[in-house]
DNA sequence: GAAGTATATTACAAATCGATTACATATTGG
DNA sequence: CCAATATGTAATCGATTTGTAATATACTTC
């Protein structure tokens, strides 16, 4: 899913260049030309970056992102604005803020400024992906189809060795050694009773078929 | 604790005033001539941001910050350099840079470009947010729905910890860590009281379940 | 379609882990 | 220095997980 930006000018033509420039990089954006909607959309959308100008009409922009902070927003701003002495810089850091550029800026600059920033505090989630499974290396979690499912150690360690090697069989010893790290006190039978339990998890009402049964040779995920 | 700062510029004055100017500002500081110690300092000591020239003797800055992120030590980087054309600064943050600033540099611009790093990637906020928990650094408090919340220090010191990492798994071994600042001469088990009594205090009748166990992984706040 | 084999399903028991409680020790505030 | 509070440890309880065995169902081959 795309990453939102939220931006705040109020000179409209800035604002279509920045809007068109974070658009093009992949970015998806949300344009404000005053503070005045701001916090319902903080509120509302899931923002991971402000570019913020500084000369707006009604509050100040850096004023407004100290107020934002003594609220508990903590998210990303970058400033974009034409106040470029030190001290207005100075300034800018002081009140919250994350970087400065200042007008009129390099529009690679921005693209680089933004995407660093992106890059530092969005993490880049950790996920491994197949069809509409995805595994969640922070919370060691499956969704499916946007849906967390629970799952237990024993079951979420199978499903991750089964998604990945997608469309690999994988025999019972194979599931066996990686998932129990243990092929001599194990049965192999074991295996069946943990995928069907897996199953049930995963898929319910049995509609996907996510794992099958190779008859003597074990399962393949798919 | 003081947050440390690795300084690498072989411009033997450049480095002593900013070295100079961050000792004055609170920090510690380790400085290199060159980037021959780097990975050994990493590697050894608590390092929460790296200020690195780019001309340097031997390889070039960016291109050690590459290789340094290549091998994936994640530090935060602010370039201090010379090289000012757009060009240097997009591949300056290509490669792994987190802010850039060109000398010869405002001092105060420097401190408080450092300070906002520092700050964003260490979430040191005077108010932290997390859904209906709210806690005010000034007091060391947390409040909930607006009713402020009465904890103990290790109590404060764990909501403080999920609250800065909502929705990823913490450890048992990660919170012993951090917040009991030793994973020797502590259970495990530790961890467990002390969440009991935390979950007791910030929901008594137990209605929200802010912090869920993970069985045989560890706690998630969300 | 029957016999034989493999997998799925169910039931149950053992093991594991987290929650809880009680108590001892350490720390803090007056 | 005492009382109150905070915190760590150990013991117990209870819930969940997981392996095994028993049974049912599906598949294969003749």
């Amino acid at each position: 899913m795309n990453k939102t930006i939220l931006i705040v000018d109020d000179e409209e033509d800035i604002l279509d260049l920045m809007d068109y420039t974070l658009v093009s990089e992949g970015y998806d954006t949300i344009t404000c030309i005053d503070t005045s909607n701001v916090k319902d959309i903080l509120d509302e959308e899931n923002i991971s970056l402000i570019l913020m100008d500084r000369n707006l009409p009604g509050v100040e922009g850096s004023l407004f992102i100290e107020s934002l902070r003594n609220e508990g927003y903590s998210h990303p701003v970058i400033y974009i604005t034409a106040k470029d002495l030190s001290q207005d810089i100075v300034e800018g850091f002081d009140r919250g803020g994350d970087d400065y550029i200042t007008k009129p800026f390099n529009i690679n600059e921005l693209k680089a400024r933004v995407n660093a920033m992106i890059r530092r505090t969005n993490k880049i989630q950790d996920v491994i992906k197949y069809k509409d499974i995805i595994y969640h290396h922070a919370n060691k979690s499956f969704s499916i189809d946007g849906e967390s499912i629970k799952l237990t150690n024993l079951e979420t360690e199978l499903l991750l060795e089964f998604i990945k090697n997608p469309n690999i069989l994988l025999s019972r010893d194979v599931l066996l050694e990686r998932v129990w790290g243990d092929t001599q006190n194990r049965q192999a039978k074991t295996v069946n009773v943990a995928i069907k339990r897996l199953k049930e998890n995963i898929d319910p009402k049995g509609l996907k078929n996510y794992i099958q049964a190779i008859r003597g040779e074990g399962y393949i995920f798919c």
